[in-house]
DNA sequence: GTAATTTAGTTGATATATCAACTTTATATG
DNA sequence: CATATAAAGTTGATATATCAACTAAATTAC
C-alpha cells in the first residue's frame, strides 16, 4: 500500500511548483541579484494593478497581508517601488515603480514570459487546459 | 497581455498545492497538536523505508538535509522517532518509531488516505494521469 | 457630532527553510 | 599505515511566512 511520493498527486504538483520556482529564480539571477520570485510576482501585479490594496494582493497570491508588507518594503528598500499616501483613503497607499523599476519591469516580464514557455514546451494547450481544469477541481475539493 | 495570477498554470499549481496543505494540516490538527504536513510526510517516509539515510530522505521530499534534521528532531522532540547509531556506519542513525509513533502512524495513514481521496474527489483516474503526465513534463523542461 | 466598529497596513514573536561552515566517521590513495 | 578526501549529519546565520496584537484612519450607528 505505501507509495513512494514520487508517485503521489500532491508530491508531484509539489515538486512540479519548486522545480519552476528554483527555475524561474535561477533566470532572475541573471539579471538581478535582489529579486525573489513572490516579489517579481506581486511587482509586476501591483505595476498592472496600482488599485489593489495589499490585502487583495495578499489574496490574489495567497499570501498574508504581513507577508505582502514585506515584500513590498523590501522593492522599496531595493529601489523598484515608491509609496505615496492615497489621496482619498490616507490608510492606503499608492505603489507605483520607480525609474528603475520601469526598466526593471520591462525585463522582468520578458524572462518571466520566457520562463513560462520554456517550462510548457511541448505541452499542448489542451493539456494545459487539462491541467488547469483539473486543478481547480482539486482546489474545489480541498475548501468544502 | 497581462494576465491575473489565476489564469496562470504556475499560480494554479502552487494554489493547488497550497490549498491541499492547509487541507491537510486541518485534518491532522484534529487529532494531533503536534505534527505538521512535513513531519507527517517525513515520519511515514521513515517508517516505510528505515534503511533511508537523511540525505536520501532531504531528496525524496525536496527538501535540504539540514531541514530533514531539523524535522527529525522535532519528530524526536514530541516523541514519535527514536533513534539509535547504525551498526556498522557510526555516522548514521537508525530511525525508528516509538510505541506513541507507531499508534500515531496508523492514525496518520488513514487521515492521509482519507485527504487524499477527498481531494482528488471527481477527478477520474485516467485525469489523474493525464495530470501526473503533465506535470512530469513541466518538472523534465524545468531542469534543461 | 461623538462613540463604536471596521478597515488598511505594520510590527513583534515564532516557525521553518536554506546555505555554508563545521564535526565526526568512513573510504580511497599513496 | 598515514594522510587526503568524501560522506552523514549538525549548527549558526539569515531569509521569509504566519499569527496575533497593534496603530491610525475611515465608516457606521446612535
Amino acid at each position: 500500500m505505501f507509495k513512494l511520493p514520487n508517485e503521489v498527486i500532491f508530491y508531484l504538483i509539489e515538486r512540479a511548483i519548486k522545480e519552476y520556482r528554483q527555475f524561474a529564480q535561477k533566470q532572475f539571477n541573471k539579471a538581478f541579484t535582489d529579486i525573489t520570485v513572490d516579489q517579481a510576482m506581486i511587482f509586476v501585479l501591483i505595476a498592472n494593478n496600482p488599485n489593489l490594496n495589499q490585502e487583495e494582493i495578499g489574496q490574489i497570491v495567497f499570501k498574508e497581508k504581513a507577508s505582502v508588507t514585506r515584500m513590498i518594503e523590501l522593492l522599496r528598500k531595493n529601489g523598484y517601488l515608491k509609496r505615496s499616501i492615497h489621496e482619498t483613503d490616507r490608510r492606503r497607499f499608492i505603489l507605483l515603480p520607480t525609474d528603475k523599476g520601469e526598466i526593471a519591469l520591462e525585463n522582468l516580464i520578458s524572462i518571466i514570459e520566457k520562463n513560462r514557455s520554456i517550462a510548457l514546451e511541448g505541452i499542448s494547450e489542451e493539456d494545459q487546459m487539462h491541467l488547469k481544469t483539473t486543478l481547480q477541481s482539486l482546489i474545489k475539493n480541498c475548501n468544502q
